[in-house]
DNA sequence: CTTTGATATTGCCATATCGCAATCTCCGAA
DNA sequence: TTCGGAGATTGCGATATGGCAATATCAAAG
């Protein structure tokens, strides 16, 4: 990327960019994002997948909630998430390609 | 990315990542990053491309000179950084296309 | 040897993040 | 209404990160 661009970028977009990054660079975080990116999921349905605790996945799908890069669906007492921001798929296909390579 | 392909994924492997996502999650590395996608180029250059205080720029270098993500030409006083790990070239490549959108 | 230009490092303080345990809220079933 | 399951939130201590000013390095020029 030129710098003429780079410049160009506004700054809320940036930090917009910085908050999806700083979402994705966690370790439990990515692996969450990794399984909405396959299809939706129940909060205890990751926990158990991913062998976490239930707490700490609602922790960190906390900040994804409040940055709007998820849905919620509330049926009851479940909730079912589901992927929102289309930067995060695109992110982890990056990634995927670099784990085949 | 399918859970039994996540669970698959080495420890030190996905820390790594996460090394080199937290290195792109932060305003000025991000940029100082995009700067060396084009090319390779000298501290006191990219502070002034980027019009920032050169020890910022350089403390900025630091983690990534550490993390191994920059390869450094000393010649003289002078540094020259360029890009090493290509997965950061394909992250700017995924922003650059999300710009474009 | 001294100076200078180019970088790197250190100390400090404010703020943010992390993981954990405990607690709270809600909804539906009995 | 009372209880249990599913999630969310809060408080806390430990650690990490960010920006800034000041200072240290270091090689080449004089």
């Amino acid at each position: 990327m030129a710098i003429s661009k780079i410049n160009q970028i506004p700054p809320e977009r940036l930090k917009r960019i910085m908050d999806i990054m700083k979402s994705v660079a966690n370790p439990l975080r990515f692996r969450i994002i990794c399984l909405l990116c396959d299809r939706p999921h129940k909060v205890g349905e990751m926990a158990e997948l991913l062998n976490e605790r239930q707490a700490a996945v609602s922790q960190h799908l906390a900040p994804l909630r409040m940055l709007g890069l998820v849905a919620v669906d509330r049926t009851g007492g479940t909730a079912t998430y589901s992927l929102k921001e289309p930067l995060l798929r695109s992110l982890v296909n990056c990634f995927e390609s670099h784990f085949l390579a």
